[in-house]
DNA sequence: CCAAGATATTTCAAGCTTAAAGTTTTATGC
DNA sequence: GCATAAAACTTTAAGCTTGAAATATCTTGG
C-alpha cells in the first residue's frame, strides 16, 4: 500500500477545544442574564420557564418522560419542577384512564396566560442579547450547530 | 432553555431565537456527556474540573474572587467547590501576609498531576464530540462567539 | 392466570447554584 | 485616630441536578 502521511487524527484538536470553551462561555453568559431577568421581572426561574415552554407547544399535554427527554434533564429533576409548578397552579397532572403509571402534564389556563407574557419578553431579550449577531450569521451558526446535533442524536 | 420555536411570529428575532435554542441544546448535550465521562472515568465533576482548569493556568494561584469572576459563577458557589477540593487534597488555600481577608488558592502537586491526566482525556473527548465540525468552521464559529462575548464584557 | 420482566415515575442522598445576609479585614474621610 | 464605607469571603435558605434505588403499573411467555 502507498500509505501517505496519516491525516493527523487528533493533532489539530486545539481549535475545537477553543470552540467548546467559547460555546460554553457564551451560553453561560446568556443563561445568567436570562435567569436574572426572569427572577427580577417575573419572579420565576429558567427551569420553570423551560418546562412551561415545552408544555406550551403541546396543548394536548406531555408525559413526564417526554418532558425529561425533550429538556435533556433527568426524570427526577422534572418531578420536582412540575411539583412546584402544580403547587403554583400553573400546571396540572391529569391521570390517564389507560395507563395508571403515567399522567398527562398540561398548562392550566393561568399557566398558559402567564407563559405567553413571559415568552414575549424572553424573545425580546434574546433579540437584544444576540443583537450583534447578524441574521445571516445567526442562520449559518444555527446550521452548523444543527448538523452537529444530528451527529449526536439518538446516542443516549 | 431547550424550548422549540415559539409561536410569536416576530419577523426579525426569529433567527436569533432559533440560534439561542441550538446553542443551548448543543452546550447542554456536550456538557451532559462530559459530566458523565468525568464521573465514570475519574470520579469527579464538571465544576471541580473547571476550578482545577482555572488554577492550572495560574501556577501563582488565584483569589476566590478571581475564580468566581473567571468561571462566571457566584462567590458562594466557589467556596463550596474549593472546600471539597481542599478536603480531597487537590487544592490549598494559602493565607497571605498582605491582606488577611484573602487567600491564594493553588493546585497541590497531587492536584496538578491529577488535572493533567484528566485534561488530556478531556481534550480527546472534545475532539471526538466536535469531530464533525471542520477546523475551518470551528475557527469561524469561535470568531463569531468571541465577538458576541466582547459585546457583553463588562456589563455585569 | 401469573411470574418475570419492562416501563413510568417518584424518592433519596449528595452535590451544585444563586441571591442575600453575615463576618472579618482593609481603606478612607474628616 | 476612628467611624464609616468598601472589599473579600463565608454562611444560609431555597431550589436545581444527577444517578441510583424504590414503587407502582403494565406486558408477555407459558
Amino acid at each position: 500500500m502507498v500509505a501517505g502521511p496519516l491525516p493527523a487524527p487528533s493533532g489539530t484538536g486545539k481549535d475545537r477545544l477553543r470552540l467548546w470553551i467559547r460555546l460554553l462561555r457564551a451560553s453561560r453568559t446568556i443563561e445568567a442574564e436570562l435567569r436574572e431577568r426572569l427572577k427580577k421581572e417575573f419572579d420565576t426561574t429558567l427551569p420553570r420557564f423551560d418546562v412551561m415552554a415545552a408544555l406550551y407547544r403541546a396543548p394536548e399535554g406531555m408525559l413526564m418522560s417526554d418532558l425529561s427527554r425533550f429538556l435533556l434533564v433527568s426524570n427526577g429533576n422534572v418531578t420536582g419542577i412540575v411539583d412546584r409548578l402544580v403547587s403554583e397552579g400553573l400546571v396540572t397532572r391529569a391521570r390517564r384512564n389507560g395507563d395508571r403509571r403515567t399522567s398527562m402534564v398540561r398548562l392550566t389556563d393561568e399557566g398558559t396566560k402567564s407563559f405567553a407574557t413571559i415568552a414575549a419578553a424572553h424573545e425580546g431579550w434574546i433579540g437584544e442579547l444576540l443583537g450583534k449577531v447578524s441574521e445571516e450569521d445567526a442562520r449559518r451558526l444555527t446550521g452548523m450547530l444543527t448538523s452537529f446535533r444530528s451527529n449526536w442524536e439518538g446516542r443516549e
